[in-house]
DNA sequence: AAAAAATTCAACCGCGGCTCA
DNA sequence: CTGAGCCGCGGTTGAATTTTT
């Protein structure tokens, strides 16, 4: 299929470091009439830069919802396990990440968590030790694969959930310049059909309930205060953490990852709710830090709900008196 | 103090997917 | 159904900055 952007082959067009000049017609032309289509916003701003130039730098830079400066520890480690089971799929991590670009997570992980798992001898695309990658047996590694499988399309999922509802939020503020593309994407996501992407999510619950050993008695009602209707997946549940061993013995909670390679093999009680084949990729990952964090894991009943789904770094524990 | 090497990160490029006529 | 146009993603580049020699 012949294409072109006009971007690479127009030289008349500039490249390189925006000015901020630059910047500042940009930043004016959007808040005035919002960033409709890319490839004519640049004439109609005033500026001598392609539309796909302008999209980068305002979603790289000048966006007001961007976080700029230095990862916190809980963010490093949300993209360190995002990774290891979604791999370079930079957007979908980001959508995790509230108020950090994709662009900027990429460039986090290649110039400084790449590095050191390098240093510490893990490979950072399984992220397992290097000299490990060839003992694996074929049934663990295809479980693996399986269940990874499984984890990404839920990740996924929320992504595009996180992603649909900001759009909806930026429609419903008032932009009249809004790509059709857009705003018709955004109608549909809040008609009353469900998107197909709830679905998955439904599946992947239905699925996770019978893999992660749930009782259907945890499910409903639903178990947890701290979220409404959700189940309470700790990922990194910590060896020294007495109450998320317990929770996770109830089946309160469904752990994943944290646990010493040695536990995980020698305490039978406990691969009952534990996921051995993901805690291998997390345990080597997560040797990097010494703390844990948590996440939860939407049922369907909060997806009706969907602007309140996303996956934050939370960065409190799990007490015995948030489940009930 | 200067040069060289290493690091960082903003920006570019090309491709694939999606939408629409 | 098909093809054109647009957007977003992931890989890569290279200028600027920092660190090392």
């Amino acid at each position: 299929m012949a294409r072109s952007t006009g971007c690479s082959k127009n030289t008349l067009l500039k490249k390189g470091p925006w000015t901020p000049d630059e910047d500042q017609k940009l930043l004016a032309y959007i808040e005035e009439h919002g960033f409709g289509n890319w490839r004519t916003l640049p004439e109609k701003a005033g500026l001598q830069r392609c539309g796909k130039s302008c999209r980068l730098r305002w979603n790289n830079y000048l966006r007001p919802d961007v976080k700029r400066g230095k990862f916190s520890l809980h963010e490093e480690q949300t993209i360190i396990r995002l990774h290891a089971f979604l791999g370079n799929r930079w957007s979908t991590i980001a959508a995790h990440l509230p108020k950090r670009t994709d662009n900027e997570i990429k460039n986090y992980w290649n110039t400084h968590i790449k590095k050191r798992f390098t240093k510490m001898g893990i490979d950072p695309t399984t992220h397992k030790p290097k000299s490990n990658l060839l003992s694996s047996t074929g049934r663990n590694t295809r479980t693996l694969s399986h269940m990874a499988q499984w984890e990404r399309a839920r990740l996924e999922a929320e992504a595009r959930l996180v992603r649909e509802s900001k759009k909806l939020v930026s429609t419903q503020n008032n932009k009249p310049s809004l790509s059709a593309r857009v705003v018709k994407s955004s109608k549909a996501t809040a008609s009353s059909t469900r998107s197909p992407c709830l679905d998955v999510l439904k599946a992947w619950q239905s699925v996770v309930a019978g893999m992660f050993a749930i009782s259907t008695n945890n499910l409903e009602p639903p178990p947890s205060t701290f979220v409404n209707n959700s189940i309470p997946i700790v990922v990194g549940c910590h060896e020294s953490s007495a109450n998320e061993l317990d929770l996770a013995r109830t089946g309160s909670v469904t752990c994943i990852g944290g646990f010493a390679q040695d536990e995980l093999m020698l305490d039978d009680d406990r691969s009952n709710y534990q996921v051995p084949e993901l805690n291998e990729r997390f345990d080597y990952s997560m040797s990097l830090h010494d703390t844990t964090y948590h996440w939860t894991a939407a049922t369907g009943n909060i997806v009706e709900d969907f602007s309140d789904i996303s996956v934050h770094d939370f960065d409190y524990p799990i007490q015995q008196g948030d489940i009930h």
